[in-house]
DNA sequence: AGGGGAGGGTTGGTTTTTCCAACCTACGTC
DNA sequence: GACGTAGGTTGGAAAAACCAACCCTCCCCT
């Protein structure tokens, strides 16, 4: 599983280490969708079972799902978002409003989110301290490990 | 490639099949720092090196990256984000963020952004029509499809 | 003219994952 | 006592990833 030696050293790269794989994420969706047991997981993703159950223990064992017993006797669970598992939903929410943007220009989203002002919810990255709007061109990237660098201009 | 028939139709798991594969964000975090040569992304990623041809082709498909001559004789390219691509850049920060909360705790980031507004960036996501935080608590999801539905409560 | 290095890949063969269908367990129901 | 439901596990085939080695074009050095 391990690539090639030495790598930059990045939270972006430890993180997609733990929810990087394949459907990783679309479970992630479900259970904040309130889709937390086995066979609707399988349904609304599409995964093969096997390779679900692998996904579950991995969320679970790395603290970002956990599982509820809705039922002894006989034994059932669903998964459900720890807080760490809700702390990802901005990656779910970009990710949304990148593909409604860019793949479904026609204007017929499959999911439509309400904020709680009323209005449809679209996501929007700001600057924690002065509240602008994320633009790539204002930020400036300062690798804190020892011979790791960043280029020169990135435009398209 | 494909999985199990008629999953949920989603701009996440659109959005996934393009970039969701093993290394593609990390190509696209490299070129977002301007590191956008063969050797580099291959020394910076650690990637194998047919793999990362095989990704490069894909984004270069996508749309979301773009091949630039910086030499004639010989013919060397280095790949940059587009337009489509530097508009992924907010998922790269909320998964940094996430990494940076949640497997740095210790406080030594691996790299650090600085805003323009000369403090350091820290990712929020907001509502675009109200301006707030978002918490999941404060959103709802419907379902565009007929026949995809949503669950109960979500909380941890 | 020959050798070496940089840059951007491709190729062949092995190892890992994924995929799929079938099966298993423990109930509860008809 | 057959069937259905929920949550998986198992075995074998197909696909991906991995790795080292190689290729090609050009430049530079001697």
């Amino acid at each position: 599983m391990a690539a090639s030696k030495d790598p930059r050293p990045c939270s972006i790269a430890d993180t997609l280490a733990l929810v990087g794989e394949k459907y990783s994420l679309l479970v992630l969706r479900e259970v904040c969708l309130g889709n937390g047991r086995f066979d609707q997981l399988v349904r609304n993703i599409g995964a093969p079972r096997d390779i679900l159950a692998t996904r579950l223990r991995r969320l679970v064992d790395a603290g970002i799902l956990a599982k509820h017993p809705y039922s002894e006797r006989p034994r059932r669970f669903e998964y459900r978002p720890t807080r760490a598992g809700l702390e990802l939903e901005p990656v779910l929410l970009t990710l949304k409003e990148w593909g409604d943007r860019h793949l479904h220009r026609d204007g017929d989203l499959p999911m439509v989110l309400e904020h709680v002002c009323g209005n449809e919810f679209v996501p929007v990255v700001t600057c924690r301290a002065c509240g602008d709007e994320v633009r790539h061109e204002h930020l400036a990237a300062h690798p804190q490990a020892p011979g790791w660098t960043v280029g020169g201009p990135t435009a398209a």
